[in-house]
DNA sequence: AAATAGTATTGACATAAGTCAACGTTTTTA
DNA sequence: TAAAAACGTTGACTTATGTCAATACTATTT
């Protein structure tokens, strides 16, 4: 039971199996199938997901109804809504399944109850703020003055599951191009 | 002295003196002139600034020679070059002052000492890491499929004070848009 | 398994934004 | 404070990428 989250655990450094176990204890496992709302766009995030299989992206629709992704989640990953669950604000995104999932789910409350009583994961949530940051941080360097092939490029290089496991429409709204641009340049790789 | 790090402590929820006497201990105050360089591309981030006075750029250069800038902070905020200064690995980017500044510098090694031993100041990076993270986020939902317009008014809505306070050329490479597209639209407004 | 809806590809065309250059203005440096 | 360098603005032109539409392909659903 929570293998996954079990190894991720020690791979952050938590050896003891009594503090793994009351970890683990605070999920609970949902199966939940493809393109189910998890944070819908006016709600407020009150859990975060490990993921145990699956694959789940945030994103938003713009004024013309055009969708816009923004990440990526897949196995042996957290994801949540985050500015949401941070601030408690309607979340202004959703966040939705992509494939058939197993869910980890932890509510907010026993979240930071964690964070705040077992210091090896408030090591980690620092260290998933900390991940989610440099990445978002790439992101904007990786994007900004490329031109669309630069930008398949670049994805390519650094998140090629995206491009294996991801539709070119869903790719091509997270890279800011149309589908077209995306197909054209894949036929020129 | 350090009047503006004494209060941004105490709005953070640091009230015993002793404590803010303690972590302003840390920092040293570095008078230091504009376009200096605070990090070199190949540097590893061994320091984390407050900025009492001034502004800094993280910026880097395209294999082109084309300056594209990142980051802004100005009086009251924290700033470093965050994934080097976490990963201890060369920093790929330029930390840059663009006014005359003052700054309070801390060494990563007291810095994290502080983490380590004051709760409250853990709590404040955990925030500063939360915030750093809401922002990237909203960045690249901001910039998402907008055209130069649209990215020019995200900006006044968002951080009005870089059109203000930074140059055409700077924020047009913030913007990812050339500085002539920067210079019709403002003159359309 | 058939029907339906969604997705990918490609061509023709439209357009936003880039480039380059010239000029005037502001800022820096000596 | 004069000279030099950098910056901002604007016009003419070019180009990358978007839009739209037709067709083929792939997944879902019943």
């Amino acid at each position: 039971m929570h293998h996954l989250l079990t190894s991720f655990l020690r791979s952050k450094g938590i050896h003891d199996d009594k503090i793994i176990e009351l970890v683990c204890n605070c999920f609970t496992l949902k199966e939940i199938k493809s393109k189910s709302i998890l944070v819908d766009y006016t709600a407020i995030a009150d859990a975060y997901y490990f993921i145990n299989k699956g694959a789940v992206r945030i994103f938003t629709i713009n004024s013309e109804g055009a969708e816009s992704s923004r990440y990526f989640a897949f196995e042996g990953n957290f994801v949540a809504a985050l500015p949401s669950f941070i601030d408690q604000k309607p979340a202004e995104e959703y966040m939705q399944t992509i494939e058939k999932c197993e869910l980890l789910k932890i509510s907010r409350t026993n979240f930071y109850k964690l964070v705040e009583t077992v210091p090896t994961f408030a090591k980690i949530y620092t260290e998933i703020l900390e991940l989610g940051f440099i990445i978002a941080q790439k992101r904007i360097y990786g994007f900004q003055g490329f031109d669309a092939l630069e930008k398949v490029q670049w994805t390519i290089k650094n998140q090629p599951q995206l491009l294996l496991r991801i539709s070119n429409k869903m790719v091509a709204s997270y890279l800011g191009i149309s589908p077209s641009t995306l197909s054209r340049i894949k036929s020129k790789l």
